[in-house]
DNA sequence: ACCTGAACACCGTTCAAGT
DNA sequence: ACCTGAACACCGTTCAAGT
C-alpha cells in the first residue's frame, strides 16, 4: 500500500544482497513499481533512505530481543539471550548490523531513539543481573558497555570473518560472550 | 617514484575524508598526475586498490603495536598497550578502520597474511601474561579472541558514536578494556 | 611495461511539468 | 500530495591506440 514502506522494503532487500552499493535509487524505484525517481518525494536523499532502514531494522530487532528476554527466568539466562540474539542479528543480516552501527553523516532521529532504548533496555537486564549476584557491583552503564562490547566486537569480527580462523582455539561470539559472562560471576563472589 | 606507491597514498587520504565512496578512480588518478584510468595497469579494479590500501594500513598498525609493546615491562602492561594502540587507531583514522575489518567479497591474500600475524602477536601477548599470572588459565587462543573482541567492540561503537558518550556512566574504549583485564586478574588469582 | 583518450552503461540529483 | 521524463554531472570499466 504505502509507497513509503514498499521503498524501505525493497531497499532491505537489495542491501541484503550487495550491500549499499547495491542500493540505487534507480532499482528501488523500479523493483517498486514506481519510476527512478520517486524516492525523492519520500526521502530526501539516499542516505535519508538508508537511515529509514537501518531505523527500521533496529527497532525491529531490539522488539524481538525484549520478547526472548521476558521469556527467561533467571537475570544471568536473560542477559545471555539478549546477547545471543544481538550476535545472531550480526551474523545472519550482516549488511544490515553494519548499516544500523556504520557510521553516519547525517543525524538521524529515530535512529538515535531506537538506539537510546536498546541501550537501556541491556542496562536494565544488567541491573537485575547485579541484583542477583551473577554480575560483580559497580556502575551498571559501564558494566553494560563492557557487556555489549564484547558482544558486539565479536559478532562484527565474526560477521566479516575476522574471527573464526580455524584450529583449536576457534570460539564462537556466544561462547567468547558466556565466556565473559563466567568470569564476571566469579569475580562477583 | 612509484605510480604503485603514489595511488595508494592518494587514496588512503581520499578515504581519511568522505569514505570509502570519496576514493573515486578518476579522483586518484587526478591527485596522482596521471590519467584517469591509469589505475588498472596496477590494479585490477577499485576493489583491489582498496585492498591494498588496507593491507598496507593493518600492517604499518601491526609494526607499531609491536614496537610499542617491546618497550613495556610486565606483560599485562604490553597487553595493555597493544589493545590501547588498536583503539587508538580505530579513533583516529575510523575509516581505514572500518575497511581493514570491513567486509571483502575478493579475497586479498595480504591482507589475510597481515591479519594473521596481527592475531599471532596478541595470542603470544596473551601466552606471557598467563605466564605471569596476569590472565586465568586456559586456551590462550580463546583468551585473545576475547580481549580482541572487546577491544574491537568498544573501539567500533566509540568510533561510531553508539558508545554512550554522555552520562556518568559514560566510559571509554580503553577503560573496558583495562575493566575486562581487571576482571580476569581476579579470576586468575 | 606503462600510459592516454574516447566510449559505454550506470548512478544521484534536480527541474519542469503533469494528475 | 504524489508522480513522471528529460537532463546534468559524475563514476567504474573497457578498448584501441600510443611510447
Amino acid at each position: 500500500m504505502g509507497t513509503r514502506e514498499d521503498l524501505i522494503e525493497v531497499a532491505t532487500r537489495l542491501l541484503d544482497n550487495g550491500g549499499v552499493p547495491a542500493v540505487t535509487l534507480r532499482e528501488v524505484g523500479r523493483l517498486a513499481g514506481v519510476s527512478h525517481n520517486a524516492p525523492y518525494k519520500h526521502f530526501a536523499d539516499k542516505q535519508a533512505l538508508l537511515a529509514a532502514v537501518a531505523a527500521r531494522d533496529l527497532e525491529r530487532h531490539s522488539m524481538l530481543i525484549q520478547q526472548a528476554v521476558r521469556r527467561k527466568r533467571s537475570a544471568k539466562a536473560a542477559l545471555s539471550e539478549a546477547m545471543g540474539r544481538y550476535i545472531a542479528w550480526a551474523l545472519e543480516y550482516p549488511e544490515r548490523f553494519r548499516l544500523v552501527f556504520g557510521r553516519w553523516t547525517t543525524e538521524s532521529p529515530e535512529l538515535t531513539a531506537a538506539a537510546e532504548t536498546a541501550q537501556a533496555g541491556l542496562v536494565g537486564l544488567v541491573e537485575a543481573a547485579q541484583a542477583s549476584g551473577a554480575l560483580p557491583a559497580g556502575d551498571p552503564v559501564r558494566l553494560a558497555s563492557l557487556v555489549r562490547s564484547v558482544a558486539h566486537g565479536a559478532a562484527d569480527l565474526a560477521a566479516t570473518g575476522h574471527l573464526s580462523a580455524t584450529g583449536k582455539g576457534h570460539a564462537g561470539p556466544e561462547q567468547l560472550v558466556d565466556d565473559l559472562l563466567t568470569y564476571l560471576e566469579t569475580a562477583a563472589t
